[in-house]
DNA sequence: CTGATATATCCGCTTATCCGAATATATGGA
DNA sequence: TCCATATATTCGGATAAGCGGATATATCAG
């Protein structure tokens, strides 16, 4: 069984996105659908190590999950998000989009497309 | 003129919001509309500097405005916020509401109530 | 002016958090 | 098996953030 029940908090959401670097991972995922390790790395243009540990925390929240395909490791956002986590991303999500235009320019294309499961 | 210009980003909101205290406070500004410091003490159950220091860093965010009067100060939720910060504080205190539900018990009643501005 | 109450700010301290190089683990191919 | 690539985790150090007592400011009453 998974170490991360689903209970996620409005405290713990927000204690999550408190972080830059993990609001604008949630950002690039919202947008993308779906995007391997690398590709996060080079659009967030910051250590791998650094983007892993936030993904890390991400997941543990319940946030996001993640699907092994080969070598890689692909993040999305967690479906089974509660309905109001969702809408909450949603909202920061579109008023966030404008101010982080460049961020969505530099991603995708690092590993090859796998079908979603 | 005041130091907070109105320019609120989704990575401010989160990030006053990741904070526990701030985030118990909005909780009760925007389930009672307006409260006095002392109110905001007595229910979040801490000393009033720690109250009045979160309040700042939410003023400053332009997340809650205030409102002398004589020897009270009246917090409540920005009326100017963007629609979309609105939305979100919306869905996260109805969210939080059950798991807050004692928080909510002890508010109010410190202080005279005053005639909305 | 003096004292009481309410709130804001200051300050040193403690703790949480983030960072990124180094290292460990997992996978695929030769 | 050995090597290369992708990702995760460890670890020590730097920084930020929160804490709360003490103090400053503001208002009101006498």
């Amino acid at each position: 069984m998974p170490a991360t029940s689903l209970s996620l908090t409005p405290a713990m959401l927000c204690k999550c996105l408190g972080d830059e670097t993990r609001l604008r991972a949630m950002l690039l995922l919202h947008r993308f659908g779906e995007l391997c390790v690398c590709d996060l790395v080079s659009a967030l243009a910051l250590p791998q190590s650094t983007v892993s540990r936030h993904l890390a925390q991400l997941r543990q929240c319940s946030l996001v999950s993640d699907r092994r395909a080969g070598q890689w490791v692909h993040y999305r956002l967690n479906p089974a998000l509660p309905d109001w986590a969702a809408r909450v991303l949603d909202e920061l999500c579109l008023a966030a989009a404008d101010a982080n235009a460049d961020l969505m320019t530099r991603a995708e294309g690092c590993c090859p497309v796998a079908a979603t499961a």
